[in-house]
DNA sequence: CGGGGTTTTGACATGGGTCAAGGAACGTGG
DNA sequence: CCACGTTCCTTGACCCATGTCAAAACCCCG
């Protein structure tokens, strides 16, 4: 049930069936949500953390005046506030942009994986690690990146992400959300978003229809992104 | 010596004597480095980790074209790459603004940790969070506000990161950089940066002079950041 | 077939970028 | 202690990427 993520895991690193049982065993429940849920506010004491399983979740923070930013997109495979274990109050809330199931580890379980599995909590611990890489990645794209520039390497990075977990392929992959959330996670309004989206569709690069990313040219989307994706930390090495 | 960090740590939580011993021990060796060094480039493969003990240092991405976005500032007591434990390999390069201390760290003493120590290992994962907290703030600060905003926010997080390890008081802090280092890591221009300081200044709320920031008006400043210093954790809580 | 939420487009405004030059500060060698 | 070069800061004039406002057009779903 919680497969993909032991998968996930397996590719970058051994994972025992002990381990993977560890895991398993470490899943209180799991829980499905419709699109457009929030599941967690900014603040909230939690107990418990998120993986998800199916669909879109966002980390997001607002601001005064209505403002929101998307911090980072979440897919299959993701923990979605693994470091509320050590934070128990996140700085963040979440959100459904997809209709998603979750499973929930308590952080009882998660503590008695710390005291008697390092290894397998050097795994939990590398994940937290690559998401904060990913921020790193975010940090830049919105510091030094075009609008074009920032839906490029957005699409990038969800290829590659939705790729190790089974769900894209060289034509593309479902990213269901609006232009609008396209906007607020890239930092611009709605309109430049969609008329930057236009442009990459006018440059052949890539298209976005109902939901769904069509890579119309992989390479030069790539181009256009400088897109590197070592940031991901995606290939196999011990640790 | 690395007492810097020790006490850090206990802002936050207990640390028991054995574990400030087992960081003590971890230490292979020191360093001091001048200002302006790189300390590590993207990719490289590293064995140890630093903990900054005096000067400041910032993580960096480069871009295609000279372009260099800044990611995080690190001061004293912060570690700068505790994560490449983790990753091996750096997403980003260090480099050091001021003249600086650093502790190492080998990896193989931060398993060692891992393997026997538990709640010592948690106390370092926290640390690694809260570096992606800071992260995700950034990505907000980029996102949503504007030059004047990105600024003020810059002053007020670092206004509460010296004050933990002593460095700050409500007067003001020291800040080693150049304006165009301040502008790599706001995400404009060091003309606009220039300005926007000008702007803070006339309206009585900081001034930047040689390498130090003096708060002029600390409560003006936190209203027009926005400034909500929960995402740096600083309160005790046990975990 | 109607109606909400989207997406698209146009016209115009503006924050921040660019280019360029002068001035202040500071370290270094004489 | 001064002269000089270098780096940093400051300011002006102009420009462009992106924001704002507003209205159509589209599209899915009931």
């Amino acid at each position: 049930m919680i497969d993909v993520f032991i998968n996930k895991l397996r590719v970058r690193d051994d994972v025992s069936d002990e381990e993977a049982d560890a895991l398993r065993r470490a899943v209180a429940r799991t829980e499905r949500f419709d699109a457009d849920r929030t599941l967690v506010r900014a603040g909230d004491e939690l107990h418990e953390s998120m993986l998800l399983l199916d669909g879109l979740i966002c980390r997001f923070k607002d601001m005064r005046g209505g403002a929101r930013q998307l911090l980072e997109l979440n897919v299959a495979g993701d923990f979605l506030d693994l470091h509320a274990f050590l934070l128990k109050r996140l700085d963040h809330g979440v959100l459904t942009l997809a209709p998603s199931t979750v499973a929930y580890f308590p952080h009882d379980a998660l503590r008695r994986i710390t005291e008697e599995m390092p290894h397998l909590t050097r795994l939990l611990w590398f994940q937290t690690v690559v998401d904060a890489s990913i921020h790193r990645e975010w940090v830049t794209t919105l510091g030094l990146r075009s609008a074009v520039g920032r839906l490029a390497q957005l699409f990038c990075e969800m290829f590659e992400r939705l790729r190790i977990v089974g769900l894209a392929d060289e034509s593309g992959y479902p990213l269901p959300m609006t232009q609008a959330e396209i906007a607020e996670l890239t930092g611009m309004t709605p309109v430049h978003a969609n008329r930057t989206l236009k442009a990459l569709r006018d440059e052949g690069l890539v298209e976005m229809r109902r939901g769904r990313v069509e890579l119309l040219d992989l390479p030069g989307l790539r181009r256009v992104a400088e897109f590197d994706p070592t940031y991901l930390s995606l290939t196999k090495r011990d640790r």
